[in-house]
DNA sequence: GAATGTACAGTTTTT
DNA sequence: CTGTACATTC
């Protein structure tokens, strides 16, 4: 055992009064800690293990506490009480700790489904209801964070409010922007208020609320305040540079004794984008003017090279985003020797291939060589999950073993089979659902048939479903009859018994492909349907679980895989505090390849553990430091309990995560980055070169790249192997039987240059989906233009204003909107926008010659097809064409590059043989109308476009362009470029 | 300097 | 699709 240095030695023995320990990457921390406890177990007289209280962020945190406590004292620590500041806070509720627990997540999908009750306006899209509901709970949560209740908002919104109208009425300035911004304000307020107490009155809780309720329990109830202070005589904060102010006020509340010790180090603050407060050391020393201060600097992790490096990273910080200035890591003096290591190095490449392709070569070859150990002593670390895909592929080709950290799995192909299984059972209409669970390879469809039902369905404009239940009687493939009973026996279960009784008989039914890893991500699904069984249902139905898991979706939800070492920790869930004697080591997992597998994991994963030898990959510029997004609502600075932030803190926060990147590092470190063109060194690499020290070594490397013909064997064999997708692989497939006359609409012709798998899908293959919301909306409008246009033709006066509500109630569809708050908000702005068009043409008068007429010609090796809104001829005598527009008001410069528009001015002039003056495109939400026309040059463009799409439908060429539009996409379960290929997991 | 316009890229995570 | 950074303009 080695002994504990000077400053740690007087950490632990620090007995009474408050006590502020800095703690430097490496220094020891959680053994001070662990040694404090026990110090203060067997010197202090009376002090039993209850009195004492630990509190740390996670629970695995609290967990490795516990264990390294009860290793070093045994039965003697027995009941010292170590939580989560979380599951101290939940107890402390008593009764109301009965409430369920709502993540940030689970409170989206929470607000989602009480949406109308919670009086949004500006913070409402029609088109996507709950588009702001992450940035509202955001904003919830940050409010609990600060301690501002729903009431000191609203009160501060007033007070605001009458600030606003004075400076308004002074400056003389337009109040109408100071009039928006009071109404957003309120409509903030209203919405955290009613969401409280909707919360409230249902019974959830979020996290956010746990702490700020404790704190007012506390304050409301001298009482059990000072029940808590006389029993927790002594406190410990781990990772106290992240607690936020109303942790701070529990711990100020709780110490009044003033026997708090915290630990911790404001060098890896990386988690104040998630409430952690600014500068919670400064706030201690505030608050405890008669604290001791104990600075840990010698390190015990790294070698000094590692060290010198990581030092001179962390020390580029402006010196006002430095609090405690004092601290300056190094390694004993005794240790110097014993602890000089390899050089650091900088690795860099002319492409990310490259990086990846050398960094897996090389983690292959040292191991394999004996060079360096196993290949678990290696971690690559990275700032982004999307850093690793390259890195993934070229490990596979190299057969190295690895295990990446927060896996999520809700995109891989066993768990999106699974999905669609289920939605097609729940929702048989969902055609995109059973176009991917009918074509699993167990059930032997292939892909012309399944073309054949799907152009059946869309013609008929019925679902897939009904289709393929017609043609039953043929056994046209050989699962077929298989198919469709499991799916009528599941949709039997699925309308009397909950989906967790008999969502493992349906897995079972649904094949064994896929390998190891799919077995294990489907695991984790299944994990994850039990919990919500067990923790957020109201019936455990299956039609409940589609509605929340298109909410979890649509939320940015992910399912991540669990971490093998948190199985044991879960048995200590919320509501329980984890305590030393309720922790038996059941079993441990004998290693499965005798090297390991090397981490890969983001830095934030990797924070609190150590490596032998760290990678940091992909230290590239605009990805490390990435760039900051600001929360769309911000807690005014007056709310911010404790220091502001100051200056750019964005950029502050991000090097403090390279310096936990690299303090990670034990023997060797290595920085990756990617010079060329496009891409350019991270500029805190820069900075580091730029120090110029002779710790710190850059290499240029060049490597050769397998070949690409060899790189796709590889995937097509590694997807085979682990049975990715049939779907996906149809998707992929090069069909030369689509060789035939193509036909293009402006919008089939957009499709296919946004993404042309997309228009695989929806043109060739034809796969039915029912229109959404916006164009039921849209189709309903048009009708209706229609018909006030040609009433108000030659005589703009005939119709009257109570007349268009009338018509406008004729065209409604209510039914058809499945979303109620959507639409009552569709159907009041249509009838907006209705008289909107009565207006204006009631101003300009109109002749109509056409509506909605249809064209077909020939052009740039295509046919083209299409329906134009409406010809006209104005008062002036002048021909004009009219595109109408629903959704966003498209701009002028939208209308020039319209491809629609240029098809329609085509048209006019090769088919339709009208001349027109001029086209316009009428934005119907704010009755702009943007005039807009074409010369030859454009059509020239345009006809290019339609020869190379063509060309591109004629050779079967589908390539999927995945990009951020594919969120919309109703085809994202079936892409190849949406599928994860299936990634091994942690052991 | 505010006010518009154009080009570009698109997190991290625990309870 | 949308916010941000930078450019352009009055």
């Amino acid at each position: 055992m080695i002994q504990l240095n000077k400053q740690q030695q007087e950490a632990v023995k620090h007995v009474s009064g408050p006590l502020l320990i800095v703690a430097g990457a490496g220094t020891g921390k959680t053994r001070v800690i662990v040694e404090r406890v026990g110090f203060l177990l067997q010197n202090v007289p009376d002090l039993q293990p209850h009195q004492i209280l630990a509190l740390t962020f996670s629970r695995k945190a609290a967990a490795e506490m516990r264990r390294r406590l009860q290793e070093k004292y045994g039965e003697r620590v027995e009941g010292c009480h170590f939580s989560t500041f979380h599951s101290f806070c939940n107890d402390l509720l008593g009764e109301q700790s009965k409430k369920k627990v709502l993540d940030k997540i689970d409170e989206w999908i929470f607000l989602r489904r009480h949406l109308e009750e919670l009086g949004l306006d500006y913070y409402l899209r029609v088109s996507e209801p709950g588009k702001f509901l992450s940035d509202l709970v955001d904003f919830c949560s940050r409010c609990h964070d600060n301690l501002v209740s729903p009431a000191d908002y609203a009160n501060y919104v007033e007070k605001l409010a009458s600030r606003l109208k004075d400076a308004a009425k002074s400056e003389k300035k337009p109040s109408e922007n100071a009039e928006k911004e009071i109404e957003k304000q309120r409509e903030i307020a209203r919405v955290y208020e009613r969401s409280e107490r909707l919360q409230e009155e249902k019974g959830f809780l979020n996290y956010g609320g746990m702490v700020s309720r404790a704190v007012n329990l506390l304050k409301n109830s001298p009482e059990t305040l000072e029940e808590l202070q006389h029993r927790y005589r002594f406190v410990l904060v781990d990772e106290f540079q992240d607690t936020n102010a109303a942790q701070f006020e529990l711990l100020v509340m709780l110490c009044e004794h003033g026997n708090l010790a915290v630990v911790g180090d404001d060098d890896q603050a990386i988690y104040r984008f998630r409430g952690a407060s600014h500068g919670s050391f400064e706030q201690f020393q505030k608050h405890f003017p008669e604290r001791k201060s104990i600075v840990l600097d010698e390190n015990y992790r790294s070698t000094v090279q590692i060290l010198s490096v990581a030092q001179t990273a962390i020390s580029m910080n402006p010196p006002e985003d430095r609090l405690m200035p004092d601290k300056n890591l190094h390694v004993p003096k005794e240790k110097e020797n014993e602890r000089q290591g390899a050089l650091t190095e900088i690795w860099e490449f002319s492409s990310e291939e490259q990086q990846a392709e050398y960094t897996a070569s090389e983690i292959a070859r040292k191991v394999r060589s004996g060079e360096a150990g196993k290949f678990s002593d290696f971690a690559v670390l990275y700032r982004k999950h999307r850093h690793r895909d390259q890195l993934v592929d070229a490990l596979r080709r190299h057969g190295v073993p690895f295990a990446i950290r927060n896996l999520a799995i809700h995109r891989t192909p066993r768990v999106l089979d699974l999905v669609a299984c289920l939605r097609v059972i729940g929702t048989p209409e969902d055609s995109v659902s059973t176009a991917r669970a009918a074509s699993h390879i167990q059930w032997g469809l292939e892909l012309p048939r399944l073309v054949e039902y799907c152009q059946l369905a869309s013609r008929g404009r019925r679902p897939l479903m009904e289709v393929i239940r017609e043609k039953n009687g043929g056994k046209e493939w050989p699962g077929m009859q298989k198919f469709l009973e499991i799916l009528d026996r599941f949709s039997r279960f699925s309308r009397f018994q909950r989906l967790s009784e008999w969502f493992d008989l349906m897995r079972a039914e649904l094949g064994g492909m896929g390998g190891e890893e799919e077995k294990t991500a489907e695991d984790a699904f299944a994990a994850f349907v039990k919990k919500w069984d067990a923790e957020k249902s109201e019936t455990g139905m299956l039609s409940e679980f589609l509605e929340y898991f298109s909410y979890f979706e649509e939320a940015g939800g992910s399912v991540n895989l669990p971490e093998d070492d948190e199985k044991e920790n879960t048995t200590s869930a919320v509501g329980e505090s984890t305590t030393l004697d309720q922790q038996p080591k059941l079993w441990e997992k004998p290693e499965a390849d005798p090297l390991g597998k090397v981490i890969l994991s983001t830095v934030h994963g990797a924070k609190g553990l150590e490596y032998k030898h760290v990678i940091v990959f992909h230290l590239l510029r605009r990805h490390f430091p990435a760039n900051r997004k600001k929360p769309l609502i911000e807690l005014p600075a007056e709310l911010w309990k404790g220091p502001l932030p100051k200056g750019d803190h964005h950029i502050g926060e991000e090097r403090r995560l390279f310096y936990v990147a690299l303090t990670r590092a034990k023997n060797s470190l290595v920085l990756c980055t990617v010079t060329n063109e496009r891409q350019q060194p991270s500029p805190f690499l820069e900075e580091l070169r730029k120090a110029g020290f002779p710790d710190l070594i850059s290499k240029k490397i060049t490597v050769d790249l397998p070949q690409a013909d060899k790189i796709k064997d590889q995937a097509i064999a590694s997807q085979k192997q682990s049975g990715g997708s049939q779907i996906t692989r149809w998707a992929k497939e090069l069909m030369s039987n689509e060789k035939r006359d193509v036909t293009l609409s402006p919008s089939a012709l957009e499709t296919y240059l946004g993404c042309p798998l997309k228009y695989r899908f929806s043109a060739t293959w034809q796969i039915p989906v029912p229109p959404g919301p916006a164009m039921l909306f849209g189709s309903i409008m048009h009708g209706a233009v229609k018909e006030l246009v040609q009433l108000m033709s030659n005589d703009p006066q005939k119709i009257s204003e109570e007349a268009i509500g009338k018509l406008w109630e004729r065209h409604w569809k209510a039914g058809d909107f499945r979303d109620a708050v959507q639409e009552r908000m569709y159907r009041k702005l249509g009838e907006e926008q209705l008289r909107g068009v009565w207006q204006v043409w009631k101003e300009s008068g109109i002749q109509v010659l056409e509506q909605e007429k249809s064209f077909q010609f020939d052009w740039g090796s295509a046919h083209i097809k299409g329906r134009i809104d409406q010809i006209h001829r104005n008062t002036a005598g002048e021909t004009e064409l009219v595109e109408y527009k629903t959704g966003r008001p498209k701009t002028q410069k939208d209308a020039q590059e319209s491809l629609q528009m240029t098809i329609y001015g085509k048209a006019c002039e090769a088919a339709l043989k009208i001349p027109i003056d001029r086209m316009i495109l009428f934005n119907l939400s704010n009755q702009e109308l943007l005039a807009t026309s074409r010369k030859l040059k454009d059509y020239k463009e345009v006809e290019e476009e339609i020869r190379q799409t063509s060309n591109g439908i004629q050779e079967g060429i589908f390539p999927p362009n995945p990009g951020f539009l594919c969120r919309y996409c109703d085809f994202q379960n079936l892409c190849p470029a949406q599928e994860e290929a299936p990634k091994s997991y942690r052991t």
